[in-house]
DNA sequence: GTACAGTGGTGAATCGTTCCAGACCGTACT
DNA sequence: AGTACGGTCTGGAACGATTCACCACTGTAC
């Protein structure tokens, strides 16, 4: 292997490797004359340094990395560009693992993030990871949390508000004269689901009841959505509900085919209203309406909170940014079908 | 920093820091109960290697590098879906960077894998590479280019055939009765897209002509498409196109949007079709027809033959996987829109 | 009684950086 | 002249794993 060294860069420019250094380290140590004497060495010798000597010697990465539940979910996504936009900014470098909802997984990144050392972590944590979160700040990498707050006061996160996002979602379908609705969910242990189902039946409670079926399936995708959309469709039609309301957008999708497929109309025997409004709802067979989250921002959030967290130690006190969800109403929740054009 | 190394597991087992590194890389020269009590030890201690040390002394990372075009284009999230799965299975780990179609970053994530000695390079490049991927190889970093073949004979490749994908789409609008076709297509540097074209002449000249529009949007996003898709509307009714080819379903979504938008009838007016076959191609507004790539199994691919190079050493000679791709109808080309019902 | 093979373990050299104490030099100040 | 000082540069000690030559011991064969 041809690799020339710091050394082999040093030996060529005739300085010692510490100068050598501090050219790489742009340290303000050296003279404009050597400087280039060793810029030169290091074109000649096509030099490129190694990593891992230097994480080794410093003791942490340049990189940060992160968790997402689900590359597939372009909610997902949008907050990890919004990640990387900041971090290249700070010069850093993302590592990004997919746990797809799956607790195993999300053991086996974090060992892995753990054995990298990385500067900094930025989890939607699946199970129950809290100690190990805590180990790894004990490492000197800080963990922010990413759409995923509560009973985690010890760490600063970045979260949409998924009860008040709950809440919009049903007050609009009660708003457009809906009473037999149905949450179509991912497992209760993500807390999303949790907190949208909880704001769901506030709602509900709140403008005075009515029944509220809970579908719950093992993951959130597309696939899983028309599983739920088909289970539906199997109930009596007097239990049928006139109004579905989605965990998030990929199952909407999913509940959307399973409804069309069968012939019935969306929304005119049920409405349909999904959650994060991503690139693709407004664009689906019946526009979607959905609860939009801003997720480049809040990719951006997290990303500024972790490097605070990692250039100036431990904040006095954790943060917890919170963004405000907002209603989308496209035609799958519109009450007049007559004007069926996407927004 | 409370972070236990290897001498203090060395020390509180009472053996050698060896002893530690072989129960580490499980050699076979320990005895069950010395390392049982090794294993205690890390247990007690919390001991997570430190792998830029290891690295160091190895020369390599157990990572792999992958970069492509655009995140947040579905079809290469399924391809890197593909990929880690079988790194997972042979115990290796992804880093992702996203060039976004920029030569600029895809230089800055070059960098970023030369510096960490990635084990290997999965790439589907946007600039002139070519003499970078050389000094990674030269590193001992093999480099296997996904989805983009031609002129790169000294590397291992996995492509669909893009020119054949091309000749589907456009035998298959003339098949439909249209006689005038425009192609919306990314930057012709990027090769996927050239070839693409080049099927979509053949095909044109192989059945007696006709012209074709060709539209070059600077990225191969929704909005490019849609800004596309204005761009052919404001044509005078007489050049307007019969039949729209898009270079991949992002761009097509676009057009979609712009087409329906004006109040034009897809695929009566206008007719459709994308490429890859993006889940979200077929819940689209009108279901969207589109040449279809199995985005996971060429990223399985890939990375298998990522893994061969690594572990054995450069083939004897450079192997080229060629996918078929396949034409899938949907509604945006269908002659008759009496059946409008999505698949 | 010696040679030999095999097993389980040791300890020091090594990987390529960064960092730091100090050397060296010329200039400015007392 | 002597001292102080800032700016450059040097050389060597870390960082924490892996690897490899070698050692100690046991059992077995001759």
């Amino acid at each position: 292997m041809v690799t020339a060294n710091i050394r082999d860069v040093a030996a060529l420019a005739k300085v010692s490797v510490g100068t050598v250094s501090n050219v790489l380290n742009k340290s303000k140590k050296v003279s404009p004359a050597t400087e280039s004497r060793v810029t030169d060495a290091i074109e000649a010798l096509g030099f490129v340094r190694n990593d891992a000597a230097r994480q080794l010697r410093v003791g942490q990465s340049r990189t940060v990395g992160m968790m997402v539940l689900d590359v597939r979910n372009p909610f997902f996504t949008d907050v990890a560009r919004g990640v990387e936009e900041t971090l290249a900014a700070h010069a850093r470098s993302l590592i990004l693992g997919n746990s797809a909802e799956d607790a195993q997984r999300e053991l086996d990144y974090l060992d892995l993030f753990e054995e990298q050392r990385v500067s900094g972590l930025l989890i939607t944590p699946v199970g129950d990871v809290a100690p190990r979160l805590e180990r790894l700040r004990k490492r000197g990498s800080p963990v922010v949390l990413v759409d995923r707050y509560e009973g985690a006061a010890n760490f600063s996160s970045v979260s949409a508000d998924d009860r008040r996002g709950g809440a919009l979602a049903l007050e609009h379908l009660i708003g457009i004269g809906r009473v037999r609705t149905a949450f179509v969910g991912g497992p209760q242990a993500i807390m999303q689901v949790r907190h949208r189902l909880e704001g769901a039946r506030t709602a509900l409670e709140a403008a005075g009841g009515g029944p509220l079926r809970v579908v719950e399936m093992p993951t959130m995708s597309a696939e899983a959505g028309r599983t739920a959309g088909e289970q539906l469709l199997d109930l009596p039609i007097g239990d049928r509900p006139d109004a579905i309301f989605a965990a998030n957008d990929l199952l909407a999708l999913g509940v959307l085919q399973a409804l069309t497929h069968s012939g019935l109309s969306v929304p005119d025997d049920i409405a349909l209203i999904g959650y994060d409004d991503i690139y693709f709802a407004a664009s689906s067979a019946i526009p979607l309406s959905s609860i939009r989250q801003p997720a480049q921002a809040m990719g951006r959030a997290a990303a500024e909170l972790l490097i605070a967290e990692i250039e100036d130690g431990p904040p006095a006190h954790y943060e917890h940014v919170l963004f405000q969800p907002e209603l989308v109403i496209r035609d799958s929740t519109r009450r007049n079908n007559a004007a069926t054009r996407a927004e």
